[in-house]
DNA sequence: TTTT
DNA sequence: TTTT
């Protein structure tokens, strides 16, 4: 159902390293601040102005484990995922909004060790999927792979 | 400058009309709540659940006067734009920090007047496309009219 | 891998029926073309001019079934997916190249039936899921719905 | 008009450099071939496979002289525009199509020369909108200045 | 070949 | 607060 898109492509800097947080059951998420800016000029002062913009990024389960892993503050990547509002109890009792950005996919795009090579470009795994590629011989990193000549 | 990319795509209903506000100096801004939806199916309880997110979407000038004539609570539209956060002062005197959608370009995706069909599509104009579309004899909608002039 | 990004954003009309078409194996494939359209205004002669394209789409597998039982002739659909070129050989022997829009994500935006109200927002699901989805007590319609047992 | 959408945002890398051609009146045209790679592992005999698609992009006026200036060969870039559809007569007399990527925005993602720093993340501007930037004292390079402060 |  |  729906009839309704909600997506959001972010390329941005880490502005903090990773924080990974495990579940009881194994999930996990992973948080991290990414920071976007623009540029402009402001036709008054002719002066030029950059503006940044900070991103709440939420990363979960298997990708959470590879942002942990490979990213750290100041690298540069790309994320597509959608906005989540998250509400929250203040210290005073308020009820507090924060926008989220929940990651469906992302790429690397500082390149720093060669080890990374294969985990680029990693799609948000359901369990059920995460499932079957554990148990499988080959375990698919994504779901592009062509589909035609796969046994079920 | 600045190699990044901050990019938001919408589709959604209006959860309410849209409010416009004029500045002095004739600039205006006007905002509307757009709701996306999310269902899918609780693994456990095997029930079907409907999440809604709510974004607080911010439009300015030419392109929120068209919104204001044309949009109204309950309509889709479709608004590409760029996240963007913005603090205000809580009446307890803490910082406050909303995230809102700023809109470059959207699409009505409800039809109800025909007098709207030469209105979609709009693109947010800066202040210069403006001043030179008011003073042209004729007033392109966008900038892809460019291409008259180009043999192909 | 890869640090690169193909993505494709649609919403159009189509412009024929879906056609599908069935391997051995049971994995299926289905087409249509979509058009979308713009408009601007010819600063030379004021006239509105209005341009066509056409989008050769490409779903496959289940998403495949969906949109040929659901889609007509002159729907609206909003398709994301990336960008493939394919080639084939043309009756004088030359090779030809084609692009093709290879559908991830899609959503019905002209209302018909109440029956497919419960399909939409479809992503292509890898066979994995697939087979998770068909053989489990309950059948999650996207990868959403690990959220679940995380408290927030 | 028209609600429709047609989008296309790549990240990927020159396969060649820029080819610039100027018309008579100073508009221009440039084009350079992108490739994006998706990565996945046949399930049958467990190989890592590597696809390359290939994209025609093409930019015009300022943009196309920037990109010309500062991209070359290698070079990775994030491009947004629209996919067109354009024909030509092929040798044979037969006619051909070509599905081309026409940017209205980029950003460079190789960091080469600090002097391009201040050129990324360029939108494409219509030719009324270069000419009033250029006649006015400070000329924005982009959209995304804020417009409070304007006099309309 | 779609749609407004 | 929307919609299906």
């Amino acid at each position: 159902m729906s009839g309704t898109l909600n997506k959001v492509m972010l390329i941005g800097h880490l502005g903090d390293e990773v924080k990974i947080h495990y579940f009881e059951g194994g999930n996990c998420i992973a948080r991290f601040p990414l920071a976007t800016n623009e540029t402009y000029t402001n036709r008054q002062t002719g002066e030029k102005v950059t503006n940044t913009d900070w991103h709440n990024v939420v990363v979960r389960n298997k990708a959470a484990e590879i942002c942990e892993k490979y990213l750290s503050k100041g690298d540069k990547v790309y994320v597509e995922g959608r906005l989540k509002n998250r509400q929250w109890q203040g210290e005073d009792g308020n009820t507090r909004y924060t926008t989220e950005v929940h990651v469906q996919d992302f790429t690397f795009l500082t390149t720093k060790k060669e080890s990374m090579a294969n985990v680029q470009q990693m799609q948000e795994t359901s369990p059920s999927q995460e499932a079957s590629k554990v148990s499988g011989p080959v375990a698919p990193m994504d779901e592009t792979e062509e589909e035609d000549d796969l046994p079920f």
